[in-house]
DNA sequence: CCCTGTGTGACTTATTATGTCCCGCTTGTG
DNA sequence: CACAAGCGGGACATAATAAGTCACACAGGG
């Protein structure tokens, strides 16, 4: 398949390009359904004139379907898509990143989608898919995924689908509380995944920031020691990646944490934990659940983080996780490459 | 990587026509090269300013050069031809038709190339280019090639070219004088292949019709001796098929023979022999060199003819040749096809 | 030496793509 | 219930591009 592509490239690039345009269109179409023409081109980045004729196109090839709610892509649309994804990231040339990034980086596996969540934001939603794509892979049944909070995290929950196939399969939050706010804490979107995915779920009612004596009683709980427990035998773990200062920032973090935080020059945060750029622990948020230990007997550790900022930040935590899956997209994983490739 | 075609052709259904013509040009200008815009575009059938545009494209991709003598494939676009074939053959329904020919015809392989013999002659060629790859796949040190002569055979010879991977190969001519003319004599055809392969050859000096005194003495000369015991051991015998009565006359046939071949109701000839409908021979040419029955201990048989006009000679000739590679073009197979396959 | 075939440039014309504006409709919301 | 926002679709002018045509300079072969 890869010699033909690459056959195709030489014999007729500009078509290639053509038909990038119309898989993009798709692809957004998708993501954002149903959604009118002028929204889409305002998004896109097309003028709408030629987005119009563009989705005629479309419309005539039984790809999308269009009413007077919006556009929405049809099962042909749904299935061409699913075909050609593997082919448009090797004509983007994310698979060339992926391979450059796997050299990079102590990872099992990488994933790197179209865009930079940093420029836009539907491209967390792209990262959710391909997320929740590799999830149902590896799920089966009475499978216990752990998840944690954050935007990219509630894309992924969104994004995800229910799936026959797999039968009883429990989601719970990885740790307590950490400071964020509502939609983005894990226990929110805990209960989303759950929710889109049909399956079960469990919650951990933590208060943010206790003092040692309540946090004691509280582990004793039978209702929270049996969470705990659930946690603890997770085989999958899908957890965020954040920039270690926008994330102390946004939490409510006390002063004397956060002059630990700064003091250690933290780069990266994740479920709790701060890392500097050697991808040690600089601090962590004392809280039940997860602990960055328990993260080597899980099975399936799948990292989600996208935008060019975050790229620091993903390097310094992946220096210390092995065995991990990583979707990034592509600001972050260029920024990457950038960074490690100083030449060209 | 027929899904992903498919999926292509929806995105952009005119890809595939823009890819077809802009490989036929290159493959055009391979098959003729150095050649001038204007010639092409006249043998081509595209306008010569669409045809000025495609070349200037091609040019820029460093698929061919461009000099005042005409227009040359670089190696570049040799490479991109030998990628493609495979694939523009799918695309142009042509393994589909040799998926059918298979089912209609008792033979091994069956190679058909895009285009008609009777209509196109370069077709020929393309024929020729085929055969020629395949004899290659066969040939291997020592090995002795047995060709017979005609105009296809002419084209086989002409686009053979020298392997450095393989020894001493030695070509022969199959059968002794048959009554054709000179360049499509086996003898000129055998030096023609043996040079352009790099390889040796053996020619057989055999006036066309001997009284049978004659034929025993020549037999017992110790050159022609030689030779002919070359031709036993072949291993790879290369013959075109004719229709019968279009050969016969070609031939300088005396009457009382063409007369037994018309009795007989004779369709096809291959080296020397007539057959009817059935397949049965009903006549054959007196000359020395490589007889049907030694047909059946020869490894590799390669049968080479084209043209719609030839298909019924084809389907004749085939039912009684078995373990054949058959290389044939589009015209003779959507012949042969339409036959077997009455209704659509 | 001429003549045929070569590429290249230039020009006009036809076709297509694109930008722009407007209209009637559905739909969700106040 | 009514309103406004957003929707698709039609229409048209214009810019951009492709395509047809001709003329010219040059190299190689008979």
């Amino acid at each position: 398949m890869r010699p033909l592509i690459d056959a195709q490239k030489k014999l007729l690039p500009d078509l290639l390009d053509v038909m990038q345009k119309r898989y993009r269109i798709l692809q957004y179409i998708r993501l954002m359904q149903p959604i009118g023409r002028r929204t889409l081109s305002g998004n896109i980045g097309i003028s709408e004139r030629i987005l119009r004729a563009e989705v005629q196109f479309l419309k005539e090839q039984n790809l999308l379907s269009i009413s007077s709610t919006g556009m929405v892509v049809t099962p042909d649309g749904e299935q061409l898509l699913q075909t050609l994804e593997d082919v448009m990231r090797e004509i983007l040339g994310l698979k060339d990143l992926e391979t450059k990034l796997k050299r990079i980086l102590p990872i099992e596996e990488v994933i790197v989608v179209a865009g930079d969540s940093d420029l836009s934001p539907w491209v967390k939603k792209e990262m959710g898919r391909a997320c929740a794509a590799r999830l149902k892979e590896r799920m089966s049944s009475h499978s216990i995924v752990a998840v944690t909070g954050g935007t990219t995290l509630a894309a992924v929950a969104e994004m995800m689908t229910a799936d026959p196939k797999q039968g009883d399969v429990l989601f719970v939050p990885a740790r307590g509380g950490l400071g964020e706010h509502v939609e983005n804490q894990a226990n929110t979107i805990c209960a989303k995944m759950a929710e889109k995915a049909a399956g079960n779920y469990r919650l951990l009612h933590v208060p943010d920031y206790l003092s040692n004596e309540a946090y004691q009683s509280l582990i004793e709980e039978p209702a929270v020691k049996e969470v705990l427990q659930l946690i603890q035998s997770a085989n999958i773990v899908i957890h965020g990646i954040g920039d270690a200062i926008t994330m102390a920032k946004r939490r409510k973090t006390p002063e004397e944490e956060m002059a630990k935080i700064i003091a250690g020059n933290a780069v990266a945060e994740a479920f709790g934990y701060y890392f500097n750029q050697a991808g040690d622990v600089v601090h962590k948020v004392q809280t039940i659940g997860i602990q960055l230990d328990d993260l080597r007997h899980v099975r399936h550790v799948i990292a989600v983080a996208g935008g060019a900022s975050k790229a620091k930040a993903i390097e310094a935590y992946m220096k210390q996780a092995p065995r991990s899956v990583l979707i990034t997209d592509e600001g972050a994983a260029k920024a990457l490459v950038r960074e490690s490739y100083p030449s060209p």
